[in-house]
DNA sequence: ATACCCATCCAAAGCGCTTTAAATTTATTC
DNA sequence: GAATAAATTTAAAGCGCTTTGGATGGGTAT
């Protein structure tokens, strides 16, 4: 069923009709009803590539996902698109996702934009000197970033949670405990989350004059396996810490049971924070939960990622870029506790 | 730069800078080539509403991802995800993502299928007596299933793993090293994929004449905490089970934190087979993997599955469905051993 | 009754592409 | 060299929608 066979049943131009369901003031009220009804009935859908052409715009919004050679697909991808995807749908939105190696990156974005598929991008994963940035305001296409590109002094939308500070609470809660050797597990530091994570940890022992021991830094795909390798061999190391900061829920479940395997107990012997983004399949909640966390809902980080884009779709074009920081704040959980001495 | 502007700099008619682009055979060699190099230059790209309209095409596929009540976006789909693109960037096919709300499920599906935005679907988590079988066939809609619905006698294409019989041959290995109290940690038994399982599970027990009990069965979506907590009750339950069979590499981290809560050993108190999907952020391989598993990679079912939609889409009409059956090989891991007396 | 105003509705153009049908040019045959 | 066939190229229609620029007609003021 198409307008014109839909305006032809109702005895109709294609214009009233299109103007009926669009909502346009210039129309009958009670044609409206009639309109609306029949295409319910009917069950009538305007062709979508129909108005796209017609109206120029696609109401549909880019995702591209940065892949590089290790092949890792971050759960993490997928449940900020979950909450995006939520305010999509409720503005009429579709959603197409894009997966960009590295090597070809610079092409994949000029595709996009050139085919006109997407009315803009969410940009995911930007990294220190990203430059993703100088390239899609060259391109002229809307987009909103999870994330900052803190070397970039340029104006561009974006949203992210305050890595640094996160980072630099929770180094000093282990502090406080009395911890001095404390190992950072981080996400690839070539990341901007993981890199700023870096420095909130590196201020908070610089701010109490604790050494900082490079051999105590480990920075990699957060995957369970890494964490376990990396926590692993830093318990063999000469110098031993006694505390874990973990960029990653997933990546602390490896850390955990290189913990196990080493036969020390997490809470008493060892102490460990996470950053916890709230990933459905890993909840670290409840009264007491498991680990101590850094917590922000990537989910939520989505979602409003979403509504910002949209916002920026819909204004005037030359709008002020839209910014969005959200605070991680600190959940004391089972997986803390004093140095032992 | 539009058709238009580019057959005007060159000038040639649309038809012919758009068959060149094509690779229409009756074109000049010759004329193809500067075409060709003037789209290269300009750095044309066809307007992909404007070419799915004239070709009643989209290019696109479209994943739908069904959400329950719980809110939980399961990794393995974006494992899945990653998989698929592959192909479609292989094919030149967009990818776009709809998450479906189980109490909406109907209408999404009809919606997607009368706008007309894609060529194909790929349904994920095919339930037992699956709705959306009967919906998709009616709606003539190309699709192709990740698993199968068992209960569903008609064609359509699907692409599954062979879950009865993996479940089979793990719980066999585990009643051949002697264990008798099994606990199954399944997924959600409404689900297709676990409720085969179950029945490898149930006929391996039944073939050695062992009882089969209610309580050592658990169903769930398969989180971490969800597999803790599972395993902890299982535990701590009069019939206390020697061996897990675990549904999910992430099911079997919280398994893994119940056992070592306990006080147990996984591999030589307590025995552990797991479904290995090999996630790329949960792997379980090396020379003696952690875990002995049921393998096969979803990665690469999502790459075939979109292979397979594609085929689908571009044979004649009322093609014969397409079926694939994966194997999923029992591999050996240090989560195994004969049962303590 | 006349002129003017709204409230409604419609015909047709246009979005950027593909494709059919036809025209033009070039090559081949006798 | 005329007739015919083959190779190229083009004009124009059409995909399904929105939107511009009128029509149409009843209501209101004069």
């Amino acid at each position: 069923m198409n307008l014109k066979q839909l305006s032809d049943k109702l005895g109709l131009s294609q214009t009233t009709v299109s103007r009926a369901l669009n909502d346009y003031p210039e129309v009958n009220e009670a044609t409206r009803e009639r309109v609306k009804k029949a295409a319910r009935e009917h069950n009538y859908q305007p062709n979508i590539r129909a108005t796209g052409l017609a109206t120029g715009k696609s109401k549909t919004i880019g995702h591209v996902i940065p892949m590089n050679s290790t092949e890792v697909f971050n759960p993490i991808f997928g449940e900020f698109i979950a909450g995006a995807s939520q305010a999509y749908s409720r503005c009429g939105y579709e959603l197409s996702l894009t997966m960009a190696h590295e090597d070809a990156e610079e092409s994949i974005y000029r595709e996009i934009a050139s085919k006109g598929s997407v009315d803009g991008i969410i940009v995911h994963a930007p990294r220190v000197n990203d430059p993703r940035i100088s390239l899609l305001q060259e391109l002229q296409l809307p987009f909103v970033i999870h994330g900052r590109d803190s070397s970039n002094e340029t104006d561009y939308s974006w949203i992210d949670m305050n890595n640094r500070r996160a980072f630099f609470r929770a180094t000093k809660l282990l502090i406080d405990l009395g911890h001095k050797n404390i190992c950072l597990i981080n996400g690839r530091e070539t990341l901007n989350f993981a890199w700023r994570r870096r420095q909130g940890y590196v201020d908070a022992l610089t701010a109490d004059h604790l050494d900082i021991h490079p051999e105590l830094m480990y920075s990699g795909d957060l995957t369970e396996a890494n964490g376990y390798s990396a926590a692993a061999s830093a318990l063999a190391n000469t110098i031993k810490p006694t505390a874990f900061l973990v960029s990653s829920y997933v990546g602390a479940l490896g850390v955990r049971r290189a913990i196990h395997n080493a036969g020390l107990e997490m809470g008493s012997d060892v102490s460990v924070i996470i950053h916890d983004d709230e990933l459905s399949y890993f909840e670290n909640d409840g009264d007491i939960p498991q680990f101590t966390a850094t917590r922000s809902s990537v989910r939520d980080a989505g979602e409003r990622a979403a509504l910002m884009l949209i916002d920026l779709i819909n204004q005037p074009n030359g709008a002020a870029p839209l910014t969005k920081l959200l605070d991680a704040p600190l959940v004391l959980g089972a997986s803390t506790g004093p140095v032992k001495k």
